[in-house]
RNA sequence: GCGGCUGUAGCUCAGCGGAUUAGAGCAUCGGUCUACGGAACCGAGGGUCGGGGGUUCGAAUCCCUCCAGCCGCACCA
């Protein structure tokens, strides 16, 4: 009962999830009682699923559970797919049959898609990773890249129009002495700093500039307000700082294995022609409100401190605008040019206010009609060993780079102990592999709204709930297959499932939809990353209890599919999370 | 002060549109090795689900309250 369907459901050319098999008949024998009922179908641990809908239903119509049980049975087709019984107060125990079992098998084996279906094609705008330009990437944004590259693998896969916006901070008036600073370097001497991936020491030497020299904060001014004019050398030098800081995330990108690249990249900047008409047409619905010299809007149900209305500041006493300003050209831009059907917002929790201000306006401006869903997809922070934000030991931010690279060395010292036939550069990417899949299914297997605790050793280990043990479960399957002498063919097999393990298999593997459509439902990638821990145990438990290769026909090549969907089932799962599945480790 | 999130086994976490005996991983202890990868598997101990009230036939789950921690709360994004 780790994860649960969503209820909204897609087709998938005839092909009916076992979930959605079971759903649809309970849902006809309860309407027949009272129409529109929630069978509140899940998978259960005294059944192979449970229907707990009759305890509502016998509450609302002051009728004892079972006897309500008893009108639900008899209404009930499950002929061929279930057994059924009335357990406990009126609880409906299911059990599948073995035949049915065997058609849903046989059913995943000839789809690719392994039973999930498709969308009819849905544009969703994910805004996601959003670093800054001239800054490093660190692991305040692990969270953001991780989930929101997961999210959009998975309505890429269900068939959606994914628009990733990479909303990169590239504007405002760090900009001046960033820019100066380059000046000072020298342009060929500062892209050769920035382009080493060193963006920390550039900004901090910025900075210190900054902080310590009045000339040089008064030549930032001046070049912040060049920057702003449009000033067309300012311009120049402000494009090198973007470029050379989007080729470099292009590279963390492709060291975390992400699937954003620089097109992706949409900054604030972009939507500076914009900031003017928002503030226009805010004016022109009458929403804008000057307050202390700032032109904000106050949405409603949002107070201060001091309780009284809380603005959104459109643009500030200085009339520069706000990232509330950008933050409404984007929604405006996203449904009006890009045509969103769902804009989802990967950030920290922190900004769930901001965010609420901000959609608050839009719908009450209405550039957000009620028909797009949109979502700030919040999560918590990365913790250190103390519990507090994760820095290093000198209170510093951790590179992105530096702790995969850490990840990676472990992974590489740890493989180069066993005995292989790898070469060097076969263990090193095989290294890099497995430190990918542990950074990232550390993260996408818990609830993404809480804080997590970052601890390299417990998620770069080859035991329990991680990465890599899924990846290792995966190999091993692989191996069998490797192995296989002749050809064969896993369409004509026949599901007769008489050992335990191999039921318990087969149960796992017919969940695969509804795993997949829980974590769309709900925005949660952890629901498909517990689902595959729970299918990979499945697979172990299997594989200790029925020999394959050496288990007589039939029952041979019943376990081989048996593997090869779960070697499937397993690896694309994996890859929805944007994790790979080395063939072998 | 207002708002949000969090508090479940020694540790890290699932479960929280109420429902049959509260789950997993790690750690601990005890087992399994002449089968396809032992980086594995099986088993055991370990929890008054932060405290207290309430609703209900039934609450980790819903409501109220208190406690503890983290995070927001007007011109930095």
């Amino acid at each position: 009962m780790w994860y649960r369907p969503g209820r909204t459901r897609w087709e998938n050319g005839g092909v009916t999830s076992t979930y959605d098999v079971l759903l649809g008949r309970l849902s006809s024998a309860f309407d027949a009682i009272s129409e529109g009922t929630d069978p509140v179908l899940r998978t259960s641990d005294r059944s192979d699923y449970q229907a707990n809908g009759v305890m509502a239903l016998a509450k609302s119509r002051g009728e004892n559970p079972r006897d309500t049980a008893q009108k639900v049975m008899e209404q009930l087709d499950l002929a061929g797919i279930a057994e059924v019984e009335v357990a406990g107060p009126g609880f409906l125990n299911l059990t599948l049959t073995t035949q049915f079992l065997n058609d849903q098998l046989r059913t995943l084996i000839s789809d690719e898609r392994l039973g999930v279906a498709g969308s009819t094609g849905r544009t969703v705008v994910i805004d996601y990773s959003a670093p800054n330009v001239a800054k490093e990437m660190h692991v305040g944004h692990l969270r953001s890249t991780v989930i929101g590259d997961a999210l959009a693998r998975m309505y890429r896969f269900r068939g959606d129009t994914v628009i990733a916006r990479n909303h990169v901070g590239d504007w405002g008036t760090p900009f001046g002495m960033l820019i100066e600073h380059l000046l000072d370097l020298g342009e060929d001497e500062a892209i050769a700093s920035l382009s080493i991936g060193d963006l920390d020491s550039f900004y901090r030497g910025a900075r210190a500039k900054f902080d310590a020299d009045d000339a040089f904060k008064e030549r930032s001014r001046a070049r912040v307000v060049a920057l702003q004019g449009g000033d067309a050398e300012t311009r120049r030098l402000w494009q090198i700082l973007v470029d050379e800081s989007v080729a470099y995330f292009a590279e963390v990108y492709r060291a975390l294995d992400v699937t954003l690249t620089p097109s992706d990249v949409v900054g604030e900047s972009y939507y500076n022609d914009m900031l003017d008409d928002v503030v226009r047409d805010l004016d022109a619905l009458g929403l804008l409100v000057e307050s202390g010299g700032a032109l904000c809007v106050f949405p409603e149900g949002f107070t201060n401190r001091d309780g009284e209305p809380l603005p959104l500041i459109v643009q500030k006493r200085d009339e520069g605008f706000g990232y509330a300003a950008t933050d409404l050209a984007a929604v405006r831009d996203r449904v009006s040019n890009l045509h969103a059907d769902e804009i989802l917002y990967v950030v920290g929790a922190p900004q769930g206010q901001h965010f609420e201000m901000v959609l608050a306006v839009a719908r009450a401006a209405g550039w957000l009609p009620a028909a797009v869903r949109c979502e700030h997809v919040a999560f918590g922070n990365v913790l250190g060993p103390d519990r507090k934000m994760f820095k290093t030991r000198s209170g510093e931010t951790v590179k992105l780079i530096g702790l995969l690279d850490e990840a990676t060395q472990r992974a590489d010292v740890a493989l180069a102990l066993r005995p292989s036939a790898m070469t060097e550069s076969e263990r090193r990417h095989l290294a890099t592999q497995i430190a990918r899949a542990a950074v990232k299914y550390a993260d996408l297997s818990t609830d993404r709204q809480r804080d997590y605790v970052f601890d390299l050793d417990r998620m770069i280990a080859f035991e329990g709930d991680t990465g890599p043990y899924l990846q290792y479960a995966h190999a091993r399957l692989r191996s069998i297959f490797r192995r296989l002498e002749h050809p064969w063919d896993p369409s004509a097999t026949t599901f007769t499932l008489n050992d335990r393990a191999e039921r318990e298999l087969a149960l796992g593997l017919v969940a695969f939809p509804e795993a997949v459509d829980a974590a769309l439902a709900t925005l949660q990638p952890h629901r498909l990353s517990g689902y595959l821990f729970d299918l990979a145990q499945r697979f172990t438990a299997f594989y200790e209890a029925c020999p394959v290769l050496v288990a007589p026909e039939p029952q041979r090549s019943e376990r081989l599919a048996l593997c090869e969907l779960t070697s499937r089932t397993l690896a694309l799962g994996l890859s929805l999370l944007g994790i790979e599945a080395p063939e072998q480790m």
